[in-house]
DNA sequence: TTACAACGATAATCAACATTATTGTTACAC
DNA sequence: GTGTAACAATAATGTTGATTATCGTTGTAA
């Protein structure tokens, strides 16, 4: 990605236009694939000429791993907000939630197109396979670990365990679901996907018990 | 795949050239990739001259289809006498080894990179994704569900039941590690994958004690 | 041996596509 | 208004790789 000083005459029109590049770029990458994707296409979705395409990056292969970088990257907005709007309930209703959007995410059509893509061109961008995983996955599991340093109920437990629970969490809402989605066939119900993460969600209350923790809704 | 009469005057030699394609392209299908395979090198690593490749298959497409339907038969002859000389042994032994052996497989460098290359062509072949998920997947679930009808602990109950049992025994199997073996990240280590499959078995012996069945060696 | 079809080697064809060159137009700062 | 640099439109270049054509060679069945 080629850029210029912010001061630049003509800097506003041309950060627009880079945008629409980027955005038209993502989209042909994440559906089409790298080789699946023109450049005259992509100049064509983004209302722009080939030529203004190449001022704007230097070739096929920089597009490609920008945009793919930045896709990696979940730091969705919406989402942050609701997340924080339910750090205040139970513990069991939000790790509920975390278990539902997790799956919702990953195995959502944007995500599966995504990381189609970056095991395609894993060979050519060799850190295509870690960017995805750390901003796909371990970012998730990362951040409850870091709600769950803060939460009363796990907050003065040793690192390694709640760690270790968290990680568990995660693990168990993978399954044969996450095969069958990647390789096309039908994505899993709704209640197949919530009744996942209560699983998840009541085996981790459960770890908290048996470590002498009062999870508060568990049966006796 | 185009084919001659068996009785074709010089049927014994072009069914060895033929086969010596395949296998060629077998291999450089699975390890570059569709678009990273030329015929012409396909036809270099058979021993056999570009002319005689395309006087065996029309296309490249068609070799692809090909093989990769091929590829996906999980009929490993070694591994069936394995599992046929451990049938005798109790129930707990041989999910372990049902449990290390298919982690092995699924992860193991020959399916990753197959279902690699599954992903990036299933817009190209529809069909590929359902062919890759049933040979390797569901084929083992089956499998497994054949086995457990034959099994004195299991033949008697319900189908449906047994069938769930065996299907969630696959399900935890399944986890975070595949996604970070399908993006190239460190596979797990040996102990990780024994450990996964102990707790798979342990859960599938502790429905089956649920059940009101005897397993024979559960915690009392 | 002999005829024939498969084979090998190599060049030719053909299309797709990334990248560059050319040229005239346009929008913005001054 | 005017100059300048980004822009559009289009053609040109170059490469890669699949597929085909040509033609002389060779193995095999009769």
């Amino acid at each position: 990605m080629r850029d210029w000083s912010p001061d630049h005459p003509r800097a506003k029109v041309m950060a627009r236009k880079r945008a629409a590049i980027v955005a038209a770029a993502e989209q042909a990458f994440v559906r089409d694939g790298y080789a699946g994707s023109g450049m005259e296409s992509i100049a064509r979705e983004a209302g722009v000429s080939i030529m203004t395409l190449y001022r704007h990056v230097r070739t096929k292969d920089d597009l490609f791993a920008a945009v793919i970088e930045s896709a990696c990257h979940p730091v969705d907005m919406e989402e942050s907000a609701k997340i924080e709007d339910a750090m205040k309930k139970p513990l069991a209703d939000i790790l509920l939630f975390i278990g539902v959007m997790f799956q919702e995410r990953i195995r959502g059509p944007k995500t599966t197109h995504l990381l189609r893509v970056v095991m395609t061109e894993m060979r050519r961008f060799p850190h295509l396979g870690e960017l995805a995983y750390n901003g796909l996955i371990n970012a998730h599991v990362e951040r409850l670990d870091a709600f769950l340093s803060t939460r009363e109920e796990t907050s003065d437990m040793p690192a390694e365990r709640r760690r270790k629970i968290g990680h568990d969490f995660f693990e168990r809402l993978i399954g044969l679901d996450d095969y069958r989605v990647l390789l096309g066939l039908s994505a899993p119900s709704e209640q197949s996907i919530r009744s996942r993460a209560e699983i998840a969600a009541q085996e981790l209350l459960a770890e908290l018990e048996r470590d002498g923790r009062a999870p508060g809704t568990q049966e006796p």
